[in-house]
Order: C-alpha cells, then structure tokens, then sequence
RNA sequence: GGCUCCGUAGUACAAUGGAUAGUAUUUCAGAUUCCGAUUCUGAAGAUGCAGGUUCGAUUCCUGCCGGGGUCACCA
C-alpha cells in the first residue's frame, strides 16, 4: 500500500512539470476557455492541426464544429476566439482567420520557454512508466530455411514497435516462437540423411541454417523427380505423392520424432543446433533481440491439453473420426480442426498452447501483439476467437500486427522458384554498397578501417531499416535497395548524413569555445520563422510517440525523423550561425541544433537505426 | 465464388472528415556554399469509375472495375 502511494505520487509529480512546458494542452484548455465563455457552451473535441505553410502561425483551430453551438459563421467564430486569446491567453500573439479556420501564432517568448523545458529535460521523448506491461512477438522463423527479405520487414517491424511502446513508459517483453519441429523439418533432415555425406556447417564453412536449407531445396528436388517418375510408371498423382521414397522417408522420421527415437532426436537436435547459430548471427547483424524464446515442441502438448479440456466443457466437439473441432459458424467463420484424427496436432494447436503459456509466463502483460504476415489474418482471427472460447478474458488484447508482402523491382520473390532474397546476402550487399559510396566520396582518410567498415554497416543498415519501415505496415510495399541508400531523397541515409552535418556544426561551435549556459537561451526575444517550424516539430515528438504506438505503426516515427532533418536543412540553409554577430542568438542556434540532433538520434533509435558522429 | 486488404503524378511513398491533396525521385531553370560530398528556391505532373451522407470526402457508406491475400486433418 506504502509503494502503491509513493508511485502514484511521483506520477502526479511527472505529470504538473510537464503540463508546465506543454505547449499543446496548455491552448487547448485556453480555446476551451474561451469557447466556454464567448458562447456558453463547451466543447470535448477541440481539432488543432499543424498550420498550411502558406499562411502564417503554427496551429490552426477548425472553427466549423464551434460554428454549430455559437450559432454565428465559422469565421465570425474564428475571429471571436482568436480576439479572446489575444486578450486573455498569454500565448498568442496574432492570428489570421482563413474561411473556418483560426491560424494561432505562439509568441516567441513562449517558443522560447518550450525550447528551455526541452533543452534542460534530460529524458525528454521518454513517456514516464505506469507499470504497464506488453508482449511483442516477432520474428519467428521455421529452423529449415534462411531468412529471407520478408523476414527482415518482420523483424525491423516488431523490434521497432516495441521501442516504440518501451518509449511510451511500458515494459516490452519481447518473444518469439521457434517452429522447431513438423514435417518441414523432417524434409531437410531426410534429404540430409540421404544426400549429406557428414557434411557440417564446419566441414563445409556454409553457414548452419543455409546448410539445412539447401537440403531443404534438395529433398524438394528429389521428391519432385520421384513423384514424374512415378506417375510414368502408372500411378495416379495422389498416390504418388505419398509412395515417394523420399517422402516416405520424412513421414517415418517425423513418426520417430513423435515416438521420441534416440536416433532421430538426436538429428533433429544437431540441425536445429545449426540453424540457430546462423539465425543468431543473423539476428545480430539485424540489432534485434529477444528476452525469451518458445519453441513449438515445449508448447505444443499444452495446446493438446486446452484442446481437450475444450472437448469436455463443450467448447469444441470430436467427430466419429475423432479428430476434434471448433464451430465459427457463429462468429461469421467457418469450422476448424484442433486435432487431427489420429491425435495429432495442427499449427493452430500449438499457438493456443504458446499464448496460454505467455500469459502464465508473464501474469502482468496487458496485450500480446503478433507481428505476422497478412496471409495469417484469417489464422489469428480463429485464434483469438478460440482463446475467448476457453474463457481466457485477455484473448480481446491479442493484436495482430499485420504486414504486407516485400516486392522487389526486379519481380515479386517466389520461394517456390527459388528467386527468394536471401536476408544475410540483402545485408551485405547493402553494407559493401555503402562502403563502396563513402570511399568513393573521400573524406574519410583519418579512418581506420574499423571505423569505416562500422560505418557502413551503420549506413547500409540504416538503409534498408528506414526504406521497409518508412511504409504503413499493412500495405504491400516496393523495396528498392539503390533508391533506400542514396544520400539525397526520403532515405534513412539522407537522415544520418544531416545528422553528421549537424555533429560537424557542434564540433566546430566547440572548437571556437563556445559554451553554451542555460541563461543564454531565456535571453532570445525573437526567432527566425525557420527556428518556429522546427521548434514545432520537436515538441510534436511526444504525440508521434503516442500515435506510433497506437497505430502499431513506426512509419510515424520514420516520416517524423525525415520531416525534422528536412525541416533543419531549410533553417540551415536561411539563418547564419557562425557568421551571427549577436552572441546571445549564436549561442541558442547552437543549443538548438543540439537539440534537433538529439531528437533525430532519439527518433531513428525507436526504428533500430543508428546514426554516425560523422561519414 | 465467400470473406478481407489495397487502387493517389512516369515511379516510390504521405495525408485524426478540413484550406490550393504533401514528400521523394525524374526533367528544366536558378540561388547558396558560415558544416562536408551537400543544401535551398522555382516550374511541370495524381485521388480507378458511378452514386450517397456532409458546410466540407483521398478518407465514411453502396455498387462496379482492377490488383493482392485467404477460404487444408500444411505451417
């Protein structure tokens, strides 16, 4: 009870200093002020949006919606309003009335304060923690295959998006499943059995999980060549499928898997072994992490269990085959197996095992997120509605985080075809494309080669994080590596090079000796236009933050990060700094560059991008 | 076919129901270069079609056209 009350204190503490510096609560509840008073009524929802650039002031309030209850024109409305807060709000200094709307210029004198609470807030764009906890899964790759480039928009899209909740003040687990076993493994173990001849990601020097994906690719040629010939010989499509040697071969193992045979486990346990070294290498190169990982064989027999335990409450039914069934028919779906007939279980019945399994793993979660491919939509939507059958009242706050299909100019990638874009290759070639650019642009020559194959990694991943997030997650996308890597466009490169720039511009302010104190900045009465729109900017962060979060969507962040280096060219580009002769306004432009940079390296960190001191 | 997502300049992406639909790229013209290769300014160019709701629709609703996904005792 003592720390329950302490906690609550210092959260209401949190909250009075920000509502000091906070530009955007403090006009709403001065428009509401003045609506409430002008016109005797109030007003909940109050639409503020960011001024047009043709006209003048930052904030604009639509006056449509007020127009209805001051029973006068929208723009006698505007105009109304915008006279009260001049009047009476000490935070407007003009305001100019376009048809409905009121644009609101804030006096400099406050752009100022917003800037010093900025500046002197250590942690600012950190969303202060209230004990809330979420799941994000992501990843969650089959161990008989590489990863490929849709892996990576996965993987980039769910470690950003728990960034971006860990920002929000909660505690992110992140997780994944391993789908570690199945008649997929047992492919690439028949075809290895068969074909292998030892071989081993040592004695080969091929990294682990391509090793077993290339007898991934071998057991599906083979098996392609046994079924032709089959069917030469006679016999119809169906049952050749299943006479094939081949096949028949992986069936038995997955039969001895099941049987728990000494031989078998053993096999399974050596390729598995290879595949996640090389997934973890992969993952490293990626900068994703994970704080724990299930594995579909430990929760696969838990999902049985439920499954059953549905049969006797009558949330599921058997059919005389005895393979056991859910009805959706109900919930506008259709019907759905559990268990197969033979007792088996399908992927459905291992999710149900893993969710049950998280959420006893992690009592305090309040939502789990699924970071999945939309062709598993119709899947998580019987899985949740599944969850709720068994009266697991958090099966609402599972969300599945939907994304689209990768295309590449060159064509879409079929695995089938074997035209697939491998993740560990996309990441190189990136990496070596971005090597080959900043040695052929010079400048580097004090680096050692350390320095500067760090940087191209820097560059190279920055890249192709920033082009796959940059889109809303749901939509189909078209990556373009050549485009993503430029140094000039809507590139995650663009950003880290503004970001260099910036750095070159403090180092030199340093050089000169010049520092800058926290009384320099109260002195500045007025700003450049440039320094409004960027000040705008920064203090919207905490909303992007919000909306990202709520949106799933790091696309926020990434156009957010590109519209502020943009915003600090331009302001670059038309005020002086060092040719200032005014040293109080030199010193705050140096403060404020700071800050800008600061807020760029906050914002591309929620994306996993890191940004270079210099390139 | 049922369900579902998507259709925005040549191309790739934006736009809580708001103003003359933004940005990048491409092309052309110009400016700056206090950091650094840059950057900035200007010009050209788009909401699939037809209705409806609304003071106002890219956004919501209906129908059509076009594209993706899904509808397994696969995962």
């Amino acid at each position: 009870m003592g720390l329950l009350l302490t906690c609550h204190v210092s959260r209401l503490k949190s909250y009075y200093l920000r509502l000091e510096m906070n530009l955007d609560l403090t006009l709403r509840s001065e428009i509401q002020k003045a609506v409430t008073t002008l016109f005797s009524q109030s007003i909940e929802q109050l639409q503020i949006q960011p001024t047009n650039k043709e006209f003048e002031g930052s904030h604009t309030l639509v006056c449509f919606p007020i127009a209805k209850i001051s029973k006068k024109g929208p723009e006698e409305t505007a105009r109304l309003i915008g006279e009260y807060l001049i009047a009476q709000s000490g935070i407007v200094s003009k305001y100019n009335v376009v048809k409905g709307f009121l644009n609101l210029v804030i006096a400099d004198r406050v752009w100022v304060e917003v800037f010093h609470s900025i500046h002197s807030q250590k942690d600012f764009g950190v969303l202060p923690s209230d004990g809330k906890e979420i799941m994000v899964e992501y990843s969650s790759p089959n161990t008989n295959k590489p990863l490929h480039l849709g892996h990576l928009r996965n993987n980039f899209l769910g470690y950003s998006v728990a960034e971006i909740y860990k920002a929000n003040g909660y505690k992110v687990h992140k997780v994944q499943i391993i789908n570690d076993r199945g008649i997929h493994i047992c492919k690439s173990m028949a075809a290895w059995k068969l074909f292998g001849k030892g071989e081993t990601p040592q004695s080969t020097g091929i990294k682990g999980d391509h090793l077993v994906g290339k007898y991934y690719v071998e057991f599906d040629k083979v098996f392609k060549a046994q079924i032709k010939e089959l069917i030469e010989n006679g016999v119809a499509e169906k049952d050749a499928e299943r006479q094939s040697p081949i096949m028949q071969l992986a069936v038995d193992m997955l039969l001895k898997w099941e049987a728990k045979d000494p031989e078998t486990i053993q096999l399974w346990k050596t390729m598995n072994g290879w595949v996640y070294d090389g997934f973890s290498s992969t993952y490293k190169r990626m900068g994703v992490d994970f704080e724990k990982l299930y594995y579909e064989s430990e929760t696969y027999l838990l999902g049985k269990e439920e499954v059953l335990r549905g049969v006797e409450n009558g949330a599921f039914f058997k059919k005389e085959d005895g393979s056991v069934w859910v009805d959706l028919t109900g919930d506008g779906l259709d019907q759905k197996v559990l268990l197969r007939s033979d007792g088996t279980s399908v992927y459905m019945t291992q999710d149900i095992g893993t969710a049950i399994l998280r959420f006893r793993d992690f009592p305090k979660i309040s939502r789990q997120v699924y970071t999945v491919g939309n062709e598993q939509e119709y899947h998580f939507k019987v899985l949740f509605l599944i969850l709720a059958k068994l009266g697991y009242s958090w099966a609402k706050e599972c969300y599945h985080l939907s994304y689209g299909m990768v295309d590449l100019p060159t064509g879409k990638m079929k695995s089938r075809e074997g035209t697939v874009v491998d993740a560990d290759d996309l990441m190189e070639e990136m990496a070596s494309e971005a090597e080959k650019q900043t040695r052929e642009l010079g400048k580097i020559e004090d680096m050692s080669d350390k320095e500067i194959k760090d940087l191209s990694e820097m560059v190279g991943l920055g890249a192709l994080k920033f082009f796959l997030l940059k889109v809303d997650p749901k939509k189909r996308m078209m990556f373009d590596p050549n485009e993503s890597i430029q140094l000039q466009g809507h590139t995650g490169p663009f950003i880290q090079y503004t970001h260099a720039r910036i750095k070159a511009i403090l180092r030199k302010a340093e050089s000169m000796e010049i520092s800058v104190q926290e009384t320099d900045l109260k002195n500045i009465s007025t700003l450049e236009p440039a320094e409004r729109e960027a000040l705008f900017l920064i203090n919207s962060y905490t909303n992007k933050l919000q909306e990202a979060a709520k949106e799933y969507s790091p696309a926020v962040i990434a156009n957010y990060a590109y519209d502020l280096a943009k915003e600090y060219n331009q302001f670059y580009q038309s005020i002086p700094i060092f040719n200032e002769s005014d040293p109080t306004k030199l010193k705050f432009r140096i403060a404020f560059s700071q800050v800008v940079a600061d807020t760029i390296k906050k914002a591309m960190s929620l994306l996993g991008i890191l940004v270079p001191e210099r390139m």
